[in-house]
DNA sequence: CATGAATGAGACTTCATTCAT
DNA sequence: AATGAATGAAGTCTCATTCAT
């Protein structure tokens, strides 16, 4: 697991993650996460301001990641792209299951902070989810009754929930899982007794 | 002697959800759960063994409830029963705000365990959810594409998250919020293109 | 192990013996002695101050009842008293395994407070060991070259040594060790050079 | 980096010496410890894994430093060797009276361990001893008709009682006693009838 | 006398963070 | 910049003792 020596801040983010997976967060010892990185403890603190800001950094490059590849999309259908969008996010956590599992069980406190880079990245995702939504709505894909902000925090439940399940399991594959995901969270926003 | 006064153990409980919420259960001291109960912090010990286990006896109660009102529910058609399991749910934690936090931030620590009372109450609604689906997907209600254990997670998952939802803002009641969500949750899993 | 009920003060101390050999005076809760006992925690406070006092209450009615065989035995020769009195010790001690050990692993704090009504019995023995042997340095039996107390302090010490062994070893039985151990004894204090 | 300054391995045993001494093994807390070594509580733990680990840290540098006196003793006559061994023993607890308080009161539960370098070293020094032992009985210096490890183990009984005598007094000198106390040691192992 | 639930001071130990090198 | 030994505050849990019944 050595890194690359040139990026330290990258080999303890993905230290963290490891670490952060084996004992979860509150369980961490930093000086894991140095030993994980191949650095020393105090080196840690030259990156970062402390452990909480290791988290925080891991999110953070996490939700840049997301948003990059949600900003990357082709402006569609807001169906397909709602789509396109939860399976950016659910890719970018299926790619990494020691990510997926610290998202599960850390993202709360992540959130908690309310500030930052990552926050920022965060809340724009969420936003641009929401646009989305708005138009569906508007051009009467979506079903109105459901309040845009409701409807979204229930399929990014939805998906976080499917990808919890992934982890679980061994039967169906990450593209099943996916694809499966995906036509039930459009399917929850979809106006029912419409065909 | 002196008798038990009361219920130590449900005054302990109850504190506990209250001190879990403000500080987290990491943040949290099992003074602090004792000093909120109104007792000594050693008198926290004769009734549960350690703090991971008050922190368990929390859920225990909470899963133990809800499984009684779920196995009290009677037999209707697979959609109206599934609401009704979703909807109990989502009622034993929107009546407790504190209690809900909790769940969300939580839970996870509390199924890492996989056992004791509480883990087997929980498994059993999960299974009397999925038991409901199996019967919907037959009887061509639900859909048959998506396999019961990810369905059931994923309509389990919106309902988290509209909980968590409902926990941020002020606008929607938790009725609203309810209503909603049932909805978008029998929609998820429910055939498209059929009318 | 349950007492007669009209003794419970006996009762305590057999339950002592017990939970200290097994744990350890330290390691000892005084619960699980009222437990041994058959009675209630605070109970054993009716009859002992604390938990200190119950050893002493232990080695007060050992050194009582070593007295008692002492201070019984016959005017003989100093060389046979002396040797009487150390087998009245050993015999004190190997005819209860638990109460040996509690003697070996405890005793140092018992005399460390240096009062009581138990320490006084001590005290007395040790005396009466002291009388004989400076009869016997007089008579010319024991060797006048070694300080009467320290003389005492040896030979008390050598058979405190052999009961350890014996408790160690299943070998040698308790008379067997106690003949050798006492011949080693009077052999010690014998002058020699009268080879 | 902050470099090992002197060494505080050392200095810790040494302060737990004193500390032991003066509250008992039970009594001593590890923060004063810490405090008799000048050094932080914390630090304790970079060097001893526990409390325990310190006191058998104590008598393993303690049982290292007999061994190596024993082992570096002339092949003399079984008689003058198990006198050497002895006095070795004798000396390296009477030119440390706070060790040799500690040896007196806790020495049993660092046996009780059986195991560690130490205890490696005492059975090694219990080993030699009983060689010269065996030895001496062969050679007709000692008394046949007494177990090798019986007479091993009332001699060294023996010893620990005079050290014992000797803190608890100040008429005799520490080699006063040393001296008398050899001389019974050896008298008690020696054939009699031999008169 | 008897009970045993309750108490709460106190100890061990951990670990995020610092800083001399 | 890098190190890792040192720090010391803080928290969990124990258990001798008390006292209301």
């Amino acid at each position: 697991m050595r890194k690359k020596e040139g990026d330290k801040q990258t080999a303890i983010l993905d230290a963290a993650v490891q670490v952060f997976q084996r004992e979860g967060f509150a369980g961490a010892q930093v000086a894991a996460v140095a030993v994980e990185a191949g650095i020393a403890t105090g080196s840690v603190y030259l990156y970062f301001k402390g452990k909480d800001a290791i988290l925080d950094g891991v999110f953070e490059r996490f939700w840049c990641k997301v948003l990059e590849r949600i900003e990357g999309l082709p402006a569609t259908e807001p169906k397909d792209q709602l789509a396109d969008q939860l399976g950016a996010f659910f890719d970018s956590l299926s790619e990494d299951r020691a990510l997926a599992e610290v998202y599960l069980h850390e993202h709360h406190s992540f959130l908690a902070r309310k500030s930052g880079v990552g926050f920022d990245a965060f809340a724009r995702c969420v936003s641009l989810g929401e646009e989305v939504f708005s138009r569906g709505v508007k051009s009467g894909q979506f079903d109105k009754g459901i309040s845009v902000s409701l409807g979204r925090a229930f399929v990014f439940g939805g998906v976080r929930a499917s990808l919890e399940f992934w982890l679980s399991q061994d039967s169906l594959s990450a593209a099943q899982v996916r694809k499966r995901t995906l036509r039930m969270a459009l399917s929850a926003l979809t106006p029912r007794g419409l065909a």
